[in-house]
DNA sequence: TTGTCTGCAAACACTTTGCACTTTT
DNA sequence: AAAAGTGCAAAGTGTTTGCAGACAA
């Protein structure tokens, strides 16, 4: 799945490796550092697409013994992931996607309902705008989630594939 | 659940009810204007708040035999209304919620995590984002949704309460 | 009459949980 | 050794579907 690839320089200014800073949140609550979450960090730091457990789970069984992992520990791994704040978690046409969420920069999504493709970007009005509404409600932002959904200029250009149906 | 009511009166100023508006539709595909259709309808109008279709199953359970419906028919007829343009859906805490699209100007929400409401809220400046950043991906935009997530006022005043699981 | 709709029960997709065993600390 | 984690199988959610009988047109 494409992603713009602007932020990734960004990655490079993180002062801990994904799989550094997880093992730190893991002690820190006397959790263990296992075989299984070392894989499963690894993995999922080694690709910067979006993806959901059940892609995680095919891809880990992909590869040797060894570096596998069942798929309740893929759930519970990825919960922790996403508390540790390496990833975050969205919804999307009734299962859970997870982004990077360490190093990146916060931004919203493009979705494209035929091809399913989520292309990035980020608004710093968009923040204002959010700031303001909540003010005025006098409302405490914890985070914002955007998504605009349409046709991206792949799926314009080349219309014959048939649309997928809408279930946002 | 409380819903700002500043948009009430736009619904006077539509043309048809909901129930004629769906009827058309149903008519306009050879669909059949059945029992259970006209109470699902009806019963969605008489009420403006945020729902799901347990909660519709639930209520339309408490009401006299004639007015009911089973949970597929509800599951079924749902979907036909958003299809019609009666309805939105929303995905929320791994559920379903619809609100009326129906002589309803468009907004997005404030959602709290603690009590689960949903604050609407409208911004044009919103919209413009989306179309420059739209633009800028040459992207065809059909719809967006912001949800802003947060704590309420209600909620930051009586802060005892025990804060339910962010599962966004 | 004819074809759609309904309700039931069963199937679904995705995710979570109970529990005996394994592993980290 | 003690505590936490794993994998399996089973249980949950919320939602959808196959089908025989019911009903609208």
């Amino acid at each position: 799945m494409a992603v713009a690839s602007d932020f990734s320089l960004v990655t490079v200014a993180t002062a801990l490796s994904p799989r550094e800073r997880f093992e730190e949140f893991l002690q820190a609550r006397g959790k263990r550092v296992t075989r299984q979450r070392r894989v499963i960090v690894d993995h999922v730091a080694s690709r910067h697409e979006h993806f959901d457990a059940e892609q995680l789970l095919a891809d880990l069984r992909g590869t040797r013994e060894g570096e596998r992992a069942s798929r309740p520990t893929v759930y519970r791994t990825l919960a922790e992931m996403v508390g540790a704040g390496l990833l975050r978690k969205m919804v999307l046409d009734g299962r859970a996607v997870y982004e990077h969420d360490y190093g990146y920069p916060r931004h919203d999504h493009l979705y494209c309902t035929r091809c399913r493709k989520l292309i990035e970007f980020s608004s710093d009005d968009l923040a204002k705008i959010c700031d303001a509404v909540a003010a005025r409600h006098q409302f405490r932002v914890e985070s914002h989630r955007l998504i605009v959904t349409g046709v991206c200029v792949d799926c314009r250009a080349s219309r014959s594939r048939s649309r997928l149906q809408d279930r946002v």
